[in-house]
RNA sequence: UCAGAGGGUCGGGCGACCGCCUACUUUUGUUAAUGCUAAAGCGGGCUUGCCGCGCCGAAGCUUUAGCGAAGGCGGGAGGAAAGUCCGGGCUCCAUUGAAGCAGGAUGCCGGAUAACGUCCGGCGGGUGUGUUGGCAACAACACAUUUAGGGAAAGUGCAACAGAAAGCAAACCGCCUCAUCAGUAUUCAUAUUGGUGAGGUAAGGGUGAAAGGGUGUGGUAAGAGCGCACCGUACGUUUUGGCAACAAGACGGGCAUGGUAAACCCCAUCCGGAGCAAGACCAAAUAGGGGCGGCAUUAUGGUGUGCUUUGGCACCGCUGCCCGGGUUGGUUGCUUGAGGCGCUGAGCAAUCAGCGUCCCAGAUGAAUGGUCGCCGCGUGAGAACGUACAGAACCCGGCUUAUAGACCCUCUGAUAUA
């Protein structure tokens, strides 16, 4: 299941966001997933990350975004389609939660989406 | 040792595994350019200077630059990075000329500074405590604390409740005089008590944040700056000291127009606007824009970053050619700066000068970390819990606000020891 070849890329801009709001999600308590098959590429996965003002100041966003990253670096190349844009969404948890239980959801919401 | 006040410094550490951004450097891949290996003739014809064939840039290497990969060696959030409240640098707005209006800010004096509404020093005012002098009013001194501190005799406004009365003062109680009525006493005309009326009175009571100088004394029917002495004093004149704010003293004036300007306002001084999403370049796709040339027209008009007037400047229509706005795509601006640290000197200080030394984040959906373990610190008997506020976004100087805890210095008080 191992793929290191697979190279993450990162979305950018703003429509790209739009563009994979518009596909599937996984909510689980202490993060959200989207998910959409992008046309022109047809293989990698592009992965981007979203904190709101709704869940804490500028420490506690960047702090969320970090932890975000470094899941997605560890868990995506495993459990996520190629050729597939995932948005990961922190919540209000994100920040706090105990690394395996975020291990967990993040394992579970690819699974379900795959 | 403990507690309090003020000022300053710091604001977790170590290890393991896995990552991110970036300066320099080594190797390597690729693209482009550059140079080197790099050289040459032969045959035919013959009116000799004509014709034919051949030869170099393939490849490799060198150097440079861009992009990518791997390795090495460095660097990588704050004291407030925050709020965006002031002051600058920098950039653009054609020029930021003059006057006025509007708007905003500031407001004792001197200094520091690039500048400031900041900082330092001083002056004045208020409040509290103590000491000394005085019969007292009060004054002087010391310490602490506080202060947005131009103008209240230019005008307007505001002040609840209480109180008789609160703004060219006012008579509720009280005090005093006179008139009158009633009572009492007797020496028969006075004294005295009470009521009513007419006046005088700001000494006393009461209300209030505030009642129009204070103390003493004379004076008076009772009182009153009504007179006098002293104290205070807004104000005027003046002398001395001080760069100045101001201070100390002398004389005059009998004491009046109370407070509030972080209420409107008046006075003085200062201020052009927008901001790195400024601005510049590149690529892409389209004009309503711009440039140059030609023709026409010359201003009486219109347009140009708060508004009005004015000076000056630029532009306006048609046509040909060229470039091409806006656009969060990329590159740049982008980090060496009123810079940090150390020493010496000047100054009460803010700060400045000299010398030496160092280079210390430059990201752009935004790096500066993620996970785990151990330790430190605080609370607690222990288990355990807590370990703050908070994330650079062009850069500096301040202010304000948030902040667990630790350390240092000074002062004050308590306790213990000597």
């Amino acid at each position: 299941m191992t793929r290191p070849d697979c190279k993450l890329g990162r979305l950018k801009k703003r429509s790209e966001f739009l563009y994979v709001r518009n596909g599937r999600y996984q909510a689980r308590p202490t993060i959200v997933i989207q998910m959409r098959g992008h046309s022109a590429r047809k293989d990698g996965i592009n992965v981007g990350f979203t904190a709101t003002k709704k869940i804490g100041n500028a420490v506690v966003r960047n702090r969320c975004k970090r932890r975000l990253r470094e899941l997605a670096r560890a868990l995506l190349p495993l459990h996520g389609k190629s050729g597939f844009d995932y948005v990961f969404i922190a919540r209000a948890k994100t920040a706090h939660a105990h690394w395996p239980d975020l291990q967990k959801d993040v394992e579970k919401a690819l699974l379900r989406l795959a």
